[in-house]
RNA sequence: GUGGAUGUAGUUCAGUUGGUUAGAAUGCUAGAUUGUGAUUCUGGAGGUCGCGGGUUCGAGCCCCGUCAUUCACCCCA
């Protein structure tokens, strides 16, 4: 027999990391509620034609493709499959793969579904994805996103919405130490016309991104191999160094930029600035970084990305406006959306290097009820259904055992509080109630006991 | 897709310039304790040293290949 594993990339989640992923979980569901998201599934497979293409030539690489059913060989060109040549019959033997993100499948569903939807849409979508790349730290060939995103508004409310829930979620995780990035397509954009880097934005926003990570040094390396000029090099730093406050780094580049995309892409962030403070909400945490671009290459307007401080891992969450994402499913009347995704995978991390996690959610029945003989173990039901009936969390030991096995067995499960019962105590009609984490025991009634751990 | 590191008990790891029967801690299990756990004491089970080949009188150790894990790059949550 060989031995059993998983495929690379892929983790098994016992008991004690579940409950710490669903307390991820749960976090985030109730923010995107509490803003009036709605929950919304989509199949684990889509069709190749709605994922391909629209993640760029990496992203198509990174897809799962499924293998067609039946005699998936029968229709393949011969010579092409006599050539080797896997890209060409790939059309032939796959027509579906594994959903990559949520965002292309929310737009597709957007599109199939947009006489029934009522403008502006606000959805929610907890659901694993999956990339077929090389898995490191932080980083796996199948994981969660959380995403909320609204469709059918260009408001700028939206925006600093998102900035608040961002806010909340890391609050209700014990996070305090993070910081929001905001940035721009635009302002990226003004940057590009400023320094005449048209044409080679991309290789532009690629370099300027890794400037926490590399430094100056890497950025001005990388970028005059792609063909830039000293002199815009020196100038592109210039405006790199705008320091100060999220208010006099737009003023400062408001006074530079000449081009319009530039002026939209700042005063949309005023905006956005503007809704936060209406709200009754400072800049607490949030940073206009000039240097966030980010990969996706359907943003358009507002980027995010957050990131927690002292943690080394990449971004927990990561969003922004996209404006042409429905036209790509041949919409003629293009939605612009705007959306915000958490990583839970990565949140656990953080949280588990910085012991974030509250104690509570690793218990799992609140009480253990033990017997020394048969008839206690009948005695137990009664006072098991009790328990249930209370909503107490419980359980009966299912085996007649040493009473040694039957508290280790709690010792083991975390649970907190022991119930023991035997001749004596059935005899008086109380019960021994015994705190596991101090103890104690004392006998009690059942009723008591009900009230105690209720609470 | 590119490059580096590591594979020894369920787990974390020792293992000398290559030398006889591969160890520890922890965990598991049984007992000391027939009504009291997480402390203590005693016993027990558990290994194809990732896999395949080579060098050697002799390989856990050296060489080659392979697979797996992991870190970094590209890219990304």
């Amino acid at each position: 027999m060989e031995k059993p594993s998983i495929p690379k990339g892929t983790r098994d989640f016992g008991p004690a990391a579940m409950g710490k992923r669903q307390f991820i979980f749960n976090t985030i569901r109730s923010v995107y509620q509490k803003y009036g998201f709605q929950p919304l599934e989509t199949p684990t497979m889509e069709n190749l034609s709605v994922l391909t293409g629209k993640y760029g030539d990496e992203g198509d690489q990174l897809l799962f493709k499924i293998l067609n059913s039946g005699d998936y060989l029968k229709d393949v060109d011969s010579a092409k499959l006599e050539a080797r040549n896997s890209k060409a019959i790939t059309s032939s033997i796959s027509e579906k793969g594994l959903r990559y993100d949520l965002t292309v499948p929310f737009a597709r569903y957007v599109v199939m579904n947009r006489g029934e939807i009522t403008f502006p849409f606000k959805r929610y979508q907890i659901q694993p994805v999956w990339r077929a790349d090389r898995p490191q730290k932080g980083r796996y060939r199948e994981f969660y996103q959380c995403d909320a995103d609204v469709v059918g508004t260009t408001s700028l409310l939206c925006e600093a919405e998102i900035v608040m829930m961002i806010r909340e979620v890391m609050k209700g995780l014990g996070v305090t130490d993070f910081t929001i990035k905001i940035n721009h397509r635009g302002v990226l954009k003004g940057i590009a016309d400023t320094i005449e880097a048209t044409g080679k934005e991309t290789a532009l926003y690629v370099a300027i991104d890794k400037l926490d990570k590399i430094g100056k040094e890497g950025v001005s390396k990388e970028l005059s191999e792609a063909g830039f000029a000293p002199d815009k090099i020196e100038l592109l730093f210039n405006i790199l160094n705008t320091t100060g406050s999220n208010e006099e780094k737009r003023l400062a580049l408001t006074a530079l930029f000449k081009s319009e995309s530039g002026q939209k892409g700042l005063s949309d962030l005023k905006t956005v600035f503007d809704l936060l403070e209406a709200s009754g909400s400072n800049q607490s945490n949030l940073e206009f970084d000039i240097s966030l671009a980010r990969g996706l290459s359907y943003y358009t307007g507002c980027i995010f990305e957050v990131k927690v401080n002292n943690v080394a891992i990449g971004s927990v969450s990561g969003g922004g406006r996209y404006d042409n994402l429905t036209a790509s499913f041949g919409d003629k009347e293009n939605l612009s959306g705007v959306g915000i995704s958490f990583g839970v995978d990565r949140l656990y991390d953080v949280l588990e290097e910085l012991q974030l996690f509250p104690k509570e959610i690793q218990r799992s029945s609140k009480v253990l009820i033990c017997f020394l003989d048969t008839e206690s173990m009948r005695y137990g039901l009664k006072v098991l259904a009790a328990l249930r009936a209370a909503g107490i969390a419980s359980e009966l030991y299912p085996d007649e055992s040493k009473l040694k096995k039957q508290l280790d067995y709690a010792n083991k499960k975390m649970i907190s509080f022991t119930i023991v019962i035997g001749e004596e105590e059935r005899k008086e009609g109380k019960l021994m109630l015994k705190n596991m984490d101090a103890g104690t025991q004392e006998k009690v009634s059942l009723e008591e006991i009900i009230k105690t751990l209720s609470t």
